[in-house]
DNA sequence: ATTCGTGCAAATAGTTTGCAGCAGA
DNA sequence: TCTGCTGCAAACTATTTGCACGAAT
């Protein structure tokens, strides 16, 4: 399963990739980002900030607001905007090393990992080679989701 | 070029097909949704609510964001949410029959079409049944963006 | 001592909605 | 006539921000 925690011997490798990150960002590493950085990864798929409220009540919601836009500007977090009515937020696919797609239900909201396929990366990156070239866009990342119905809500 | 306006002819077409999918949901076509396709079909890109409202000023913004709202669920329209301000609308793919992916600008949140290759569509779709028998997810759509700097931010 | 993060509460802004008037069936 | 679309203005709510306090350097 791709959307299970990670062991907790990776927590702390992954908290010092973090702490790398901020330092570069010019920013100091303090137990609210710990708790954040915490919570994300051990949620293994993207979470909103209710959720990360309800998974560590010691967070003030301004400061996990503020928290995220300083992490995804330090690239330690990705935002991911839906359709719902809240943002989700994940580690950087560059800190876990875990490339995935997202599964997204048009029911319910919710959103799931899931693992990318060789064979689809090689086809996409030959895809925006071709972009590139044709467009002079210089695409830094990509993005796949999945749309439709989450197992819950197909039944 | 993919990011062109359709020739008019196409146009009529386009309004009695939009015409079936209103009436599909139990809805009238008015002058102010065969307003907002119009804008829709001629941009040819996904657009936010102040320029629809910009390319025509006799519509209303709460009109608009209505009508949105049910062309929407009739299946006329695809709602975009990016990280920038305002969502973003384009006719839905199956109405225009090009499938295509998304060029977004991390700096100045433009969006842009890109033509889907064939390569890439294979590639997904076969992702696509393995994601449904290894997960039970239905999926309906999928979503391709690239995500980076448009040709004007990377000058 | 000074800089920076925190938390409360207030402000902001995209989007939604109540209601009265009007148009199409 | 009657249903339902329109447009104005007011309401809503996720997110942002001002400000004063406390922690870290």
């Amino acid at each position: 399963m791709a959307a299970t925690a990670q062991p907790s011997a990776d927590r702390s490798a992954l908290r010092d990739a973090v702490s790398l990150r901020l330092q570069g960002a010019g920013q100091r590493r303090t137990p609210t980002r710990d708790a954040i950085v915490d919570v994300l990864a051990g949620a293994g798929r993207p979470v909103t900030i209710p959720e990360i409220l309800d998974a560590d009540d010691s967070l003030a919601q301004s400061s996990v607001y503020r928290n995220l836009v300083m992490l995804e500007q330090a690239g330690v977090v990705h935002r991911i905007v839906t359709n719902a009515e809240f943002a989700r937020f994940e580690l950087a696919e560059d800190l876990t090393g875990d490339h995935h797609h997202h599964l997204i239900c048009v029911q319910c909201g919710a959103v799931e990992d899931a693992p990318a396929s060789a064979l689809i990366e090689r086809a996409v990156h030959q895809a925006i080679d071709e972009v590139e070239r044709a467009t002079g866009f210089r695409t830094t990342t990509h993005r796949i989701d999945l749309v439709g119905l989450c197992v819950d809500c197909a039944a």
